[in-house]
DNA sequence: TGGGTACAGTATCAGCCTGATAGAAAACTC
DNA sequence: GAGTTTTCTATCAGGCTGATACTGTACCCA
């Protein structure tokens, strides 16, 4: 290390970058052949060509049948196989636990839920429990992977908080995690490589990779559930901010008064729309589940959809808030494209109109609003495809070819 | 074109990539032996020196003296020099029209100043008058650059507005520009590649490059003058947006009343801290400039200086307004730095403290807060710095070798 | 049925770049 | 002035790309 400033290349940087460009060609563009390729990417027959072997050598594409034949010998179809390699994938959230198989296609292979017993969310001890459960899923699935003859080639782990680098989660409330270093515990238990993101970010790269934001260089996510918080991509690239802070828009302040007052663990949105913010304007407004539950998200949008003025009353409030947010986030970035998930993206007919409506005439560029496409599983295959980066990407493969 | 998706590298990008990495290793760590560059960037002894003679004949860097001895053969430094390498910068600003020639090392060889006499400010053909202008600036600075005998070799050009990739000025109010081509005016005529860029982004390159953020790879420079705006830099890159139109924080929403607004061709926060809102302000507080004339920031911070309760007032007002844009900001970006410059920067002492105090508790991390270094100049070192990289990094100078 | 044609894929080789090694150059020490 | 130490330079092997020529495969048409 000492004092290195910038990166240097050399004739392998070449055949890396090179290879990845056919291996990216066939992933956005489907099945090609060779000839195609090389169309796409500039690359020569010949060089085409002998990439092309290797990357079939290391199983990471596969022939795919030909294609018709227009006067000439037919061409060969390559196309990129992520099927029987596998990354491992915990998604920590408030309410469960999930694992999942995911192959380099982001196809779901195999899955755990645990959802977490009710007198543990509130445990003093949630955390070490919590974080307990997460190591004993993760060794289910290396288990599942080797029981399937296709072992996991690493791991990714999602979080709803803070997120190092170096895969320490400096700080998650829903879990009461403050400095875990689940990155170095899991690597150090199955020797895999190791990536900790946090919830929003994995869904804009999943959004982004194989949802709504395919072929989008910029585009945010925004996570709408328990809490709010956003992922953000910029030149096809998650920003993750100096402190892997950027995108937690739970503490934008909405109005001059909010200087006024402190937030110190919470943020001014946050505290409006965020699930406990939600539940106590429901109760101000006489709104209630049902069955006397605590009101969540999708009690809301129930009550609407039942035509209940209160609860349109409260979900119009809950969009200026979220609007404003997006109002601002769509100042400082300028994206193409705002991708609406989490729990509250399977809603998007009542929230993207909505928020359409309240940007038009008050920002000057009004991105395209879209709802996630993968619902629930964009989480789980966003962390796989960074999961998988890892592999595709490391010494580690360079040492396994 | 047709398709291309990703880029690929062959044998001469491996050689740019060193060399730049070469060019990196002096620029930012000063003069450097042979031995020590091979040190900092990993390249071989042989490839450093094959690649610093290409450099040397090209004139990008220069030997620098010898280190002294210790014991052997003493090393011959080298350093880059940017001198007897110039571009061309123009800025159009809402008040005058600037040319500057500059060195490859951020050194100011030549100036034009051009004060826009106050007839032509309101005039109706305003935009024809200052392209008018400009066009002859750009003519003289080229002039002046073939006399030294170093001819200029590209141009940065600078816009209080939009400016698209393409070099086109998209929008830029203060000088009644839409739609204006000046990027492939100034090529056509004069056959140098031309780079357009907004001011706030050109602050930022200029001061992440030479100024207050060097080494610093997120940050965000505030550019406060008569309008508001900020130049984003993400991993040491310029973040442009997919309209070009990041960082245009005026239309920022500043609370909920905003959404029962439109703002149609001016933004929220622009109307109410810009220098059109700060006159009207100031007058509704019965604060006036000496002299009579429409008043500017400055005049608000001389009152402030001389002890005047209602320009304080005005101030405080102010702030918070920019200290709620700026804390949004830095919850989308988490930047590690923000900098303050325009026709404010150089009251930092007046601004700083202010700004820091309003973040502290209301958001989780605070970013540093800095003025501006290079105060008037950034600008124009920055335009200066994104021509150079033009140079560079292109093919032209690849044929010219 | 068989040759011609068109296109896909493959082998060969020159050119470029890097890194290793050995050698030349320059200053210091004894 | 010879030896030592360190820096710089020349030479060469190895890897990669791209150009060219060549082989393979299917269709077309007589």
């Amino acid at each position: 290390m000492s004092g290195r400033t910038s990166s240097t290349a050399n004739a392998e940087t070449v055949s890396r970058v090179n290879q990845t460009a056919i291996l990216d060609a066939l992933r956005q563009h489907g099945p090609l052949s060779r000839q195609q390729i090389g169309a796409r990417t500039g690359l020569s027959a010949a060089t085409v060509n002998r990439l092309a072997a290797q990357l079939l050598s290391r199983g990471l594409i596969v022939t795919d049948g030909h294609q018709p034949s227009t006067g000439g010998r037919p061409s060969i179809l390559l196309r990129y196989s992520g099927r029987g390699q596998l990354v491992s994938v915990l998604h920590v959230g408030a309410t469960r636990t999930e694992g999942a198989l995911v192959d380099f296609d982001g196809g779901i292979v195999h899955r755990v839920r645990r959802p977490v017993v009710p007198d543990v969310l509130h445990a003093a001890d949630r955390a070490t429990i919590r974080l307990e459960e997460a190591l004993s899923v993760v060794a289910e699935l290396g288990a599942a992977a080797d029981g399937r003859g296709q072992p996991s080639q690493a791991i990714g782990v999602v979080v709803p908080g803070v997120a190092g680098a170096d895969g320490r989660v400096t700080w998650a409330p829903a879990l009461d995690w403050r400095e875990v270093p689940v990155g170095s515990l899991l690597s150090e238990r199955t020797g895999l490589p190791v990536v900790v993101e946090n919830d929003a970010n994995v869904l804009a790269v999943g959004e982004h990779h194989r949802g709504a934001g395919r072929g989008v260089q910029d585009l945010v996510a925004v996570m709408l559930g328990t809490g709010i918080g956003t992922g953000i991509v910029t030149g096809g690239r998650l920003h993750r901010g100096s402190r892997a802070a950027a995108g937690e828009i739970g503490y934008m302040l909405l109005d001059r008064s909010s200087l006024a007052r402190l937030f110190p663990g919470f943020g001014d949105l946050e505290s409006r729309v965020g699930s406990a913010g939600l539940t106590r304007q429901a109760r101000e407004r006489g709104i209630a589940a049902p069955d006397g539950r605590p009101l969540t998200a999708a009690d809301v949008f129930d009550l609407v959809r039942s035509g209940s003025v209160e609860a349109r009353a409260l979900l119009e409030e809950t969009l200026d808030h979220v609007a404003l947010a997006v109002a601002n986030l769509c100042t400082v970035l300028d994206p193409e494209l705002v991708i609406v998930g989490g729990e509250m993206g399977g809603a998007a007919d009542l929230i993207t109109p909505g928020l359409r409506d309240r940007l038009v005439g008050r920002i000057p560029h009004v991105p395209r609003l879209a709802a996630s496409e993968l619902g629930d599983d964009a989480v789980i295959v966003g962390a796989a495809e960074l999961a998988a980066r890892l592999v595709r990407n490391s010494a580690y493969v360079a040492a396994t070819r």
